[in-house]
Formats: C-alpha cells, structure tokens, sequence
DNA sequence: TTTACATATTCCTATATAGGAATCTATAGT
DNA sequence: ACTATAGATTCCTATATAGGAATATGTAAA
C-alpha cells in the first residue's frame, strides 16, 4: 500500500511544508491566491493545488470577491493537532525534570 | 518531485496514523517491539519500519535489552509540533468568540 | 555449536504525490 | 461579443512510500 492521501486528514495535510507556510499567511486575515503566489514565491497551479487540499480536510475557508478567491485559515480545524501534541506535555516536562536532578546531582558532587 | 521523506522531519513521520498509536503507546514506559505489535496487531516487519522512521527523526529511543530492543517515546522532540499548533490558539480563540456574538445578537433578536 | 527467539532488512508492487507546462473556466471591463 | 485577468484543472514524470513475504542478523539457552 502506499501512504494515505494528503487530504485524508490534517495530520498528512499539514506534513508538507509549504502548506504550514500557507496556513501560517492565512491565519490573521483572508488573502487572495495571488497574494499567496507572490508570498511563497511558488508557482500558481502549485498553490492552487496545495489549497485544494487544504480544503479539503477544512483547514481554510474560501469566498469569491469578484474573479479572485479569498482564503483563510480555519484554525479551529487545527484543534485535533494541537490537542495530540498537548497529551505528551506531561512526558516531556518528566524528561526535563530528569535532566534537572542529574545536573543537581552531579552539582552536590562536586561539593 | 515525490512528496518529502516521512523520515525527513517530524510533520511527516506523525503523519501515519500507526506511527502516531505507537508514540502514544510508548509514551509512558519503554516496550519491546515484540509488545508493540501485539498492541497495534500489525506485523512485525512493518512496526520496525516505524520505529525506524521515529528513530530518523528522534521521536523514540532505544536501548538493547538481552535479544530484545525497548523502545520509549522521546516527547521532547514533539515540541516544535506543539509549538506550531499553538500559534493558532489566539485564532480559535477570537473564531469561538464571533459564534457567540452572533448567539447572543440572536437571542437579543428574540426579545 | 546447534537451536530457538527477537528484530531488522531486503525485495516486490500498487499507489499517491509535488512540481512544471499547458489548458480550461469564470468573472470583469470595454 | 471580445479581451484580459484570476484561479482551477489536467497531463506528465520522478520519487517515496506501506505492507506482505522472505531472509538476514544478533543474542541467549541447551
């Protein structure tokens, strides 16, 4: 079997960089795909195509404004990812304490 | 071009789901891969391909132990992940506050 | 030193890109 | 009705899987 598909959810959605770069531009306000084209400095099918993926799993929100396409971040879609990474705080704040008391230890040795 | 490597950072590595059910699982104490594949009910080769990748990018540690290997997941390394996610968090925030607003003009309505 | 057990690696295949080029579609202006 | 502009879609290709099967490697026990 090959990988999953870039739009089976945000977690193959956001993998490619690029399209962080595009979710980051469009998280303050809604811009148009020109703009984004000329802020990635990325070919314009390119952008079109990482959008439509972005679509897709609902990471941004589209509206016509005459014959330009504004888009915008739907950050709340972001949740589930944020919410995963969150579960492995307390791990990571054990592994810094273990670093803590070797370095305190090693102080008291020295002593 | 093919798209990035999964072992070419992290973002790419989470994204198979099997990868992210064995971080989650090796997250509290370290198992063997002999553990790990009864948990998932996947096959042998195809969970030490995973934990390959989660090596390549630092997401697990390993140390021998007799014939078998224990794996631990280093959480550590999720950090830039979290990071990321959470730079959206202000973004959610004012999106939840507008769905209220509209609520409540509603309710005002009513009245 | 055989034998058994635990993992890792290799080989194979179907599949899904990402990017570039070319083309199609839709809307606005004249 | 034309023409120009903004985006989306299609076609093409090199590349990287994920999973299954078979095999190799490494360690421990008899």
């Amino acid at each position: 079997m090959a990988r999953a598909a870039t739009s089976s959810d945000i977690f193959n959605a956001v993998a490619e960089e690029q399209r962080r770069t595009i979710l980051d531009f469009l998280a303050a306000d809604e811009r148009s795909v020109g703009e984004i084209v000329e802020a990635l400095e990325c070919a314009q099918p390119s952008v079109s195509k990482h959008l439509k993926v972005l679509r897709d799993v609902g990471l941004v929100r589209v509206r016509r404004d005459g014959r330009r396409m504004l888009y915008r971040t739907n950050a709340v879609a972001l949740k589930p990812l944020h919410h995963w990474a969150r579960t492995f705080e307390q791990y990571w704040h054990q592994q810094l304490d273990r670093v803590k008391e070797r370095a305190e230890r090693k102080e008291e040795k020295k002593k």
